[in-house]
DNA sequence: ACCCGTTCTCAGCCGGCGTTCAGGCCGGTG
DNA sequence: CACCGGCCTGAACGCCGGCTGAGAACGGGT
């Protein structure tokens, strides 16, 4: 099992470097960012343990980085301040668990075990869903061989359906995964958005890939309407 | 999204009823191990949220108890200290993640929806009773190969009924359940939507999956009628 | 400074859903 | 066989959720 570890105190990489290799890991460091991001996309490694407090590019800049690139490995963030805003947002740019300092190191591989044991699944570059396609790090769609053309927020919105194809998917859901984490303002927004996208993705094609379900919220068809 | 809380707290349990249900999510509370453990096998959940002190049976246990059963919900531990052990020795049961009382509610909710993220995988996910399908996260229905359209009421109504398929539930039983929980109006109403139901998933069929128990109430049939 | 695209708000329409009610039906009981 | 209580069902209706078009606010580009 292949660990990065994403630390620029000397001191820390050192002491959980030595207890990790002791437990029949195999550790690579980085003491930045830039470098960090740099080596998780060389090397395949089955986890990544990351400091949020990092020179050259923050911790949650590198997960970021990471999942745009279609990179799922399990990733294990640390946070300095206990601040529960951090832990949200950690959890939420893509990392899979969070560990505030000061911390164990008993907790600490605990969690990594944990992490390991769920593995990661792969993500394709590009989502599919019938004939609808989307190429997120391109931000493109095409229905079919015809290409789409999606401001920004349509854009997420279609991604998130896509990604969830199949599920039915409640307005506080989509509020919460693709406008900003704490909005406030109508909800209505998301029957506006829907009905764009209806008007762009469905209408010209003759089919309906989204479905209402009332009371509950929206589906995206699988299999493309 | 069907969430299991195990707490015997009654009024944290309240409270986190009513923040999730707000949050689209479905939250049946179990208020002992024991309980918890039975409810947790019988309807299939899309994650677990799990006091590790409770009176009958402990956190610990009733998660082993699950994963020896093949049972792999995401389950998120809540500790009363924070002492490391726990946490270590939570994760090391098969819990999938863990948090420390006093917690913030935010918080839950972005550790639940991280664990739900990933927790969507290889899980059947879907109820059957004889050649009856119900799919609760696609919100879709079908007897055999047919899909049947049903409304949201309708939709809770069969989900119930299957969830408990073979049990003889009175009407007042499936208000509770299945209406909103203080429901004062015509229990008429149950026998109402039991017909459309009847007249939807069996009358097309020729069969009769839903049965009347006079002064019971009524049973779906396991075996789909 | 102006234009344009995008995001978001608002109010009104519409249809479907939930609920009630009354009358008919059926099974059980004396 | 007649009565009675619980079950079934069709019709009616009010309400609420979802859809849409118009327009305000905002910002980036020229």
């Amino acid at each position: 099992m292949r660990i990065l570890l994403i630390e620029d105190d000397t001191h820390l990489a050192a002491a959980l470097r030595r207890g990790l290799q002791a437990d029949g890991f195999a550790v690579d460091v980085a003491a930045d960012g830039t470098e960090g991001l740099w080596q998780a996309q060389e090397g395949s490694y089955d986890a990544i343990v990351c400091d949020i407090m990092l020179p050259g590019m923050s911790g949650y800049r590198v997960c970021a980085a990471l999942r745009a690139a279609g990179d799922w490995t399990p990733i294990l963030m640390l946070t300095a301040k206990d601040g529960e805003l951090d832990e949200a947002e950690a959890l939420d740019t893509g990392a899979d668990d969070f560990l505030s300092k000061p911390f164990s190191y008993v907790v600490l591989v605990a969690r990594l075990r944990a992490l390991l044991r769920r593995g990661s699944r792969a993500r394709p570059a590009v989502l599919e869903a019938g004939d609808l396609r989307l190429d997120p790090a391109a931000h493109r769609a095409w229905r079919g061989d015809v290409e789409i053309a999606l401001s920004p927020r349509q854009f997420s919105l279609l991604e998130f359906l896509i990604r969830r194809a199949g599920d039915a998917l409640s307005k506080s859901e989509i509020l919460d995964h693709v406008w900003d984490f704490a909005f406030d303002g109508d909800p209505n927004i998301v029957e506006v958005y829907v009905g764009q996208l209806r008007r762009k993705i469905d209408e010209p094609f003759g089919r309906s890939a989204i479905g209402t379900i009332r009371l509950v919220g929206y589906r995206l068809d699988p299999d493309g309407g």
